[in-house]
DNA sequence: GTTCGTTATATCGCTCCGATATATCAACAG
DNA sequence: CTGTTGATATATCGGAGCGATATAACGAAC
């Protein structure tokens, strides 16, 4: 993820290390702040397999010494790859698609669909889980589980009519239709809780 | 984090390592699922710490063999102490605050009153940095950066709504009284965005 | 009876974090 | 002029957690 981050912010320009952790924390909205123990290693390792190099600069004898990076053709492979990577379940996976969609102007409108499709499919499954362990929750939780099942599933079903507005948006922009599964879905737990509750 | 969570359910009855698995991604709802590489250590650890031990268990030559831990007085010290710990800034804190709602039941209103407040203070501080980011990306940012920054400020502000309905609930049940410095709080980001947008 | 899914423990390599160390430089105070 | 502070800049350490994988015992289904 955080190979992401570097590549996407090099493809720009070039860079030094302490500045990619400061533009990181900015382009993400201050939402990561990266480390220092994350950052130089992963800047060395990222050299070692050629996705960046350092730049020749002029550092000679003069300031304080920085060692500026920038991005190889290997890594402009390495950046559209990594931003394409299937989704990997998980509370980690939220973090990834936010630094995701802070580089997704890099990519044609179809495949911007369809990550945010793939994404709101993740997000639909996790809401079906929360649906499920709300109900279960109601009858044996404690009053905080069944406020942070509730919360967790009004957040999740909020993040996915999100992208429901950004996948609209996208397609209204570039005049492309919705496959014909693409109804108003309603997940079978969902169906069952309005019925219910 | 993981040690909060196993002392958490070890409190309640002795159990073994894959009942823990299955028990904690159950009571946070599927929105943690802890990795077996993570959670057997994490007893061996608590282990070593004298914070829990084997239960000498009928083991002997019956069935698959099972590990089953309980909590030990030291572990139950360590319990209160994980559940009320200061917050560590970042992303982290976000899993680790769900974790704690989850054993809440454990602490005197008081306590759950302050950590709430503590919660909902530092959500307020992102809130303020996401609102400071959203206009600095009105500017110059994309239209993903802008989306990205708006959805991560609405649900901050979601967030911490959903913080203060517990604490009025908690107030209004045990009849504690709010603090003189608790009006409608708005921050001076907030504000300037109100009159400005 | 064998194959498959679940239960159960364990380990490996990896990523990332938080703390810390060590410099350089600018600005400002005494 | 000197000293201190704060920002810039790179680097390393130990530890937490993850995902994949190995291993094995058991139940049930075929």
């Amino acid at each position: 993820m955080l190979e992401l981050g570097i590549l996407g912010l090099l493809k720009e320009q070039p860079m030094h290390g302490y500045q990619l952790s400061r533009e990181l924390a900015e382009q993400l909205g201050g939402m990561w702040k990266v480390s220092y123990g994350s950052l130089y290693p992963t800047l060395r390792r990222l050299e070692r397999d050629g996705a960046v190099e350092q730049v020749p600069g002029d550092t000679a004898g003069k300031g304080r010494r920085k060692l500026v990076y920038r991005i190889t053709p290997e890594g402009e492979r390495l950046f559209l790859r990594l931003l394409e990577e299937p989704p990997q379940e998980g509370q980690a996976e939220d973090a990834r698609f936010r630094v995701r969609l802070a580089f997704f102007r890099y990519l044609p409108p179809e495949t911007r669909i369809r990550l945010l499709d793939r994404r709101r499919a993740g997000l639909r499954e996790r809401f079906d889980q929360l649906t499920a362990a709300t109900l279960a929750a109601a009858d044996d939780g404690d009053e905080y589980q069944r406020a942070l099942m509730e919360h967790g599933r009004a957040a999740t079903e909020a993040d996915i009519a999100w992208l429901g507005g950004l996948i609209q948006q996208e397609r209204t922009k570039y005049g492309i239709t919705a496959p014909v599964g693409e109804r108003r879905r309603a997940s079978a737990t969902l169906r069952r809780k309005e019925r219910t509750v």
